[in-house]
Order: structure tokens, then sequence, then C-alpha cells
DNA sequence: TTAAAAAACGGGAAAATCCCCGTATGAGGA
DNA sequence: TCCTCATACGGGGATTTTCCCGTTTTTTAA
């Protein structure tokens, strides 16, 4: 019997040849594949779902967090790995934390990816060496976390703009005073001194998304 | 006669796995495959170069433009094909202006990678319809061009910072009055009205770089 | 229910930003 | 040679940001 591997990833190029290499794996066979979470939903069985389903992190529609929820949620027993091609971030405990036993880099070698499936298939979980070098700082973050209130991460997107304070008041149907508590928290929640290393460290962050 | 045809990418498993279903494309065979550019100067061979060659964009050591323009110099003869994920950015002009005659998606249908890889080859050039959209802004930003002082991409990078404009005065050995007017200048070049906007508009092309 | 915590709000002031006004200097072209 | 243009610089002031000092209202917890 072989391994049910499932795959999601946004990018049908490497969704579909990744796909042909798995089939390619002696003890694995490919059992779905799917664009993204809600694509997936859609496309898994749950008479016969796979053993082991790749996710990628960075998918629109649904992402590779709230897919990994989900299969966690509706599927306990299938082991989830998570397929990322930025190692940094604290997007790899996100994927930890939402159920994934494992974090693959999309540059892994094709043996590795091979032997990591076969190792999570028979003993549960994988643990690549590229991962751990982070693994402290991550951690570390994850005890400091930054919890930000709802309307601070909407100031914070707002604050990533032209606009003035007095204008993001407006737009928040706040007053200048509370735009201006929500200033201060954050430059203390984030370390800095003014707007400007408040908006580089939220794009750093990942806390706002920048509209091209 | 197979067409042949070389890959560049950073991602292994992409790239291991593209070579995989490009081999199982019945008119082609796979010739040579790298990591990167410097990878590619190594391993292509001068006697028997691919007839077609896609490369990946992003790339750490030798990118994708750097790529391109090294080949069209060295191998005026091999059709070269972009290869990226996302399809913003002037970054597509890049790469047609350094000798690509074809600029695809990560997540274009392997079919209609075959249909290039076809089409390249018999007529010389493939269109993909997605990019067609924003062509017309992409040769505008291009007759338009920023033209930024050796001083004001300085500046630009300062400001990407806490630092105040005093502070980068001094930094710089210049007035406050100086950088006033840099930062004036860029203002108008960027269309924006604040700094935040300014930090905004230049990480969004790609004119300064974040430290992690 | 009541005390404590938090969120929202306000006045005021120093600092920084933004935007005018101008002058001086040096390089390059008519 | 003189003119233009780009660059560096300065004064000054309106606006915004930053950071104090508070009070009131709402939420939370005991």
């Amino acid at each position: 019997m072989k391994i049910s591997v499932g795959l999601v990833d946004d990018h049908q190029l490497f969704l579909k040849s990744l796909g042909l290499m798995i089939e390619n794996f002696d003890e694995c066979k490919v059992a779905v594949m799917a664009m993204n979470g809600k694509d997936l939903q859609e496309r898994i069985s749950s008479n016969d779902p796979p053993d082991i389903i790749l996710i990628d992190v960075s998918m629109p529609v649904m992402d590779g967090i709230d897919t990994a929820k989900w299969l966690t949620q509706n599927y306990p027993f299938i082991k989830l790995v998570a397929l990322s091609m930025n190692d940094s971030d604290r997007i790899i405990i996100e994927m930890i934390k939402a159920g994934c036993c494992a974090y693959l880099l999309k540059d892994t070698h094709p043996n590795e990816l091979e032997k990591a499936i076969h190792e999570i298939y028979t003993k549960g979980y994988y643990n690549s060496d590229v991962i751990n070098i982070n693994y402290r700082r991550l951690l570390q973050e994850q005890n400091d976390p930054l919890n930000i209130t709802e309307n601070e991460k909407l100031f914070l997107q707002l604050a990533c703009s032209d606009l003035t304070y007095k204008q993001i008041g407006i737009e928040m149907h706040l007053s200048e005073r509370t735009i201006d508590g929500y200033r201060e928290n954050l430059f203390h929640k984030f370390k800095v001194q003014s707007r400007v290393g408040l908006v580089l460290e939220a794009i750093r962050k990942n806390c706002v998304k920048l509209n091209p």
C-alpha cells in the first residue's frame, strides 16, 4: 500500500510537476491536488482522505494557515506538512500551531522530500535541519507576542499611507486623541519612535498588506 | 529532434519536478538545470547549448535579469523565457529588455507551458494573455523614468528609518535645507505628500532594501 | 454590585515635517 | 563672456507629529 499524498499550492506549474515527481517516488501516490484551501475542501474525499498533505503557506482565497487549521479540525488524522519559500517570519510557528508536523522549504532536495514523507508516515514527525537555526528567535517572538488590538491593526493599516492622523481619526470614526493612544501603544510594542519606523516594522513583521 | 530546454530556478523542488514534467512533454528534453545564473554559467556547454532557457526572476547569487543579460551576450541564439510568480512590477519589462522573448507566470497551466515552448521554438515568440493587461502602465513607467540622483537615493534609504531629517543631514554631511530639497524633489517624483508615502512608494518600487 | 482596568477623549506644548521665500556657487552651453 | 541650470544652503512659518498632563466612559473581574 502506497503512501497517499495530497498537494495544495496556487502555482499550477509547481503543483502539477510536484505531483508528477511524487508519483515517481516508489512509496507514494498523489491522491488529491488543489489550488488553495477552498479548492481542497471541495476536492478532498471524506471516505478516502490522503495520509499526508503538503500545504503551501502563501496562497490566495484561503491561505496555508487557515487550510491547516481546517484540516486539523476536520481531518485530524492527516499529517500536515508546510511548504514554503521563505524560512523567515514567524509564519513557521503559525503553521506548526495550526497543526503541521513539519516545515519544508521549496528549495529542499527531492530526496529529502521523499525521506521526509517517509519519516512522517512512519514516525509521525520530521525535522529539517535548515529550520532549527531560527528556532530560538521564533520561539522568543512567540513568548513575547505583539498582542495587537483589532483597532490598532486597522490603524496600523491606515498609518501605512499618506493620510494624516486627523484623517485616520475621521476614517475610523474616532477622536484624534484616541488615534494618539493607538500610536503610542504601537510605538512601545514595536520599539520605534516615529511613524516611519512603525510603518517599516509593520511591513517587516507582515502586519500590513501593501497594495501595489 | 527534440527541443532542448534549460532551467534556472533556486527552488530545488520546483527545478527538479519541472524538469521531470518537461521531460514528459513529447517534444522536449531537459539539457541543463541550474540553481542560479552563476551555476548556469558553469553548467552550460558552449558546443551544445539548449534551444530555450526558462529563467526564474528572483534568485540569490545572480538573479534572473543578470542571467538573461549574460545569456543574450554570450548565447544570443538561445531563446529566453522569464518565469515568475508576481506579474506585478516593471521587472517584467526589465526581463524583456534583458532579452527574454516571453514572460510566463508560475501558475500557468502545464499545457500552456508546453504550447509556449513549442511556439517559441517554431515562431520565436509567445504572448501570454495574462501579461498584456498591465503593459500600457509598464511602458508608461518606462517612458517616464524616475531619474533619481545618487544623493537622493542615499537619502531615500536613510529616510526609511527612525532617523529625523536633521539626523539624516548629519549622516550625509549636508545641511538640513539640502535634505529638504531632496525630500521635495522625491515627493514630486513619487507623487506623494508625506514621508510615510515616500517610504511606501520606495518599497513598492524596490528603490530601497529593507534589512530584516 | 463595586472596584479595577481599559479604552476613548481633551488641552497644551515641544519637536519634526512640510512648504514657501530667497542667495551662492560651480559646471556646461550659446 | 554671459546665461542657464543644477546643487547646496538659509530664514521663517503653517501643519503635523510626538509626548506630556489630565477626565470620562466602557469593560472586565472579583
